[in-house]
DNA sequence: AATGAATGAGTGTTCATTCAT
DNA sequence: TATGAATGAACACTCATTCAT
């Protein structure tokens, strides 16, 4: 009966992802200072089950920030390393975050252990890191931009900083008021105006 | 010598401020969450004597929220009500918000009554008055300035929205790494690029 | 064997009934203003564990006074709906207070809440309606022995006040030196001196 | 100018005073829990006057106490070594005592201090002696009056706790309901039946 | 003499965590 | 596996007490 075990494995799994998908949606919700009862009253089971898969809560976040860290949303591959212009590379990168507001999650849960001063030191780093690393990712795209005339010259910093930030705002809107942003969340070109050129009349560049 | 009353009421007054302040930046920097001894020890006083000054911590979060709607970068009047074309004024509302970025304290703490569930519903309200007021205003200024041409045709909530958010992450970033967003906060031009019309070239506009 | 659950239903009911009596006690002995600690401390428990079975210190004192609105001692139906004369039902009802001492807690129990100025105003409100309930019933039974001839003349309302203080004395000295009572209690005969008729001699009757 | 001194010492010994008598009211009300706040608040002044004439609250307590004992209400004196049959001396001992419902801040506080495990050891050791007294006085005086045949035949002490707790709750019930005790106070006879012997009719008396 | 600013121990309550069943 | 009883550290708030003015 080889089964059994499998489907125990199965069910086991299940509750696992259950409590820890409840997890993500109140600590989006409420911070990271939901409570244990918080998550097991959104999972519908007991705060003592959550115990019996993670060692504390902490460890929680900590998978959750794991899994956060290995979504496709916060994966660096395909802008950086896909064909196509670098112009056509960050449209399809700033789409792609247009896209993520529908599962906020992940990222709010990011945003608030990078700014909890009491969040474990470690998460913080790691989320630090990969923020770092998608700011440098996204820099280059844009300086390659800037080569090929795509991306308004001027400060790649300071570009990277506004799109991040404007990426940053929306996500945070889009999960705090969902209706009012499902009918109004910016198109990705508005939000891609930040870093066009300016449309050099004829005359310009005729001299 | 009634100096002496005026001294004691100036020491008062002080203590209060201290005590304020230090709440504001605590808050900026750990949440509503942050304990009355967070506060205390960041004024460098005893918890207790908050407690001289405050009947609860409810009630320095709400003389802070009061401030906050009170204070000049939440005040709506001179992006509205100056003269000048619409574009004119959305350039120097939105440079008055990159300004504020000296100061994100207060728009913080804004923020986070608006996002905590816990927070108290009055000042939740109050505090989501406000905001739904500044995106009337701006929207307003928006569709002027599309009536002028001094702005991007489009949805105007989309980009009401757009700037809102930006603005959201950038001061939240600023207070968060104010080192970095120092050397590198993004100028008021690139922000307002995502208002910005399309540049016509000679040739289209001719036409 | 759905035997498990009872019995884990009946350790639950135990462990509240402990801590229950432990509550008892030491309000009788401290007053209203005992601490938690103190409860807990009585009934053998962390202070934590009462915050599992009541949501704050006033469920318990409203639970306890629930249960001493409902106890026989405050019972007014066998004294009011007995057969019997009015005199006899007035002996039963005293010689059921005298045998009440036996359990002051709950009597010291209303009469703080009943003093307490800070006490919850409902049950101060619930406590002296029962109060007035009894003297009205009281004075029922008296006007009636009154009639008989069972009972001194004379103003009622005094009767009711007297037979009330004297009760109220003895339960609260009874509590609080139990050894000496235990020994010295007053009998019932006594306390109902205060009610008892003149015993006319032979000759005043005569004539 | 010796003047000087002499309206500084009136002016202090009134400060003192008025304090003290706030203490005695509001400790009757509230308890000996009632807070240095509520005293000052009751005397109008500030707490820290308090502090300049006594070195604590339990000094306060105390020199109430004190007082308390010294008190005519509290003299054994009179009844005792008074010309008079024992019953009649027995008479003006109660009279008294009902007499002082008009004043019995000073019973109220003597009795939280009897009874509040937390009070100063000292103080409790002092009253209780205080009143041990009284219960001997009196049960001397029943005595004589039942060799009169002036008081009921039966167990002294029995007829002692019974006058006792009468008085006790009758003080509580006048302090705590003036309106209603000031209307209904049960006469001192009416108190006084507890001691009364049977009035023997001519009959039995022959015999 | 008098005030009230300032402190810190103590109280009611919450919550992460442990553990017996 | 799953529950919830049980604990104790931490937090909001109170209050006796001290002390500078």
């Amino acid at each position: 009966m080889p089964r059994t075990e499998e489907v125990k494995q199965r069910l086991r799994d299940e509750q696992r992802a259950k409590i820890l998908e409840a997890a993500k949606r109140v600590f989006a919700r409420k911070g990271l200072t939901a409570t244990m009862d918080d998550i097991a009253a959104e999972a519908v089971v007991s705060h003592g089950l959550a115990y019996h898969y993670w060692a504390s809560k902490e460890a929680i976040v900590s998978e959750l920030v794991t899994q956060a860290l290995r979504s496709p949303a916060a994966d660096l591959h395909p802008p950086l390393h896909t064909p196509g212009t670098p112009g056509e590379r960050l449209k399809s990168l700033v789409r792609g975050f247009v896209e993520s507001r529908r599962h906020p999650e992940f990222y709010l849960l990011l945003d608030q252990v990078l700014r909890s001063p009491d969040a474990p030191e470690e998460l913080r780093t790691l989320v630090r890191q990969r923020s770092k690393q998608m700011q440098e990712g996204l820099r280059h795209l844009i300086v390659e931009g800037q080569a090929t005339g795509e991306v308004a010259a001027g400060d790649p910093d300071q570009l990277v900083r506004a799109i991040f930030a404007c990426g940053d705002g929306l996500l945070r809107w889009a999960h705090h008021d969902p209706d009012d942003f499902q009918e109004h969340f910016p198109d990705a070109d508005i939000f891609l105006r930040i870093l066009a050129p300016e449309r050099t009349s004829i005359k310009e560049e005729m001299e």
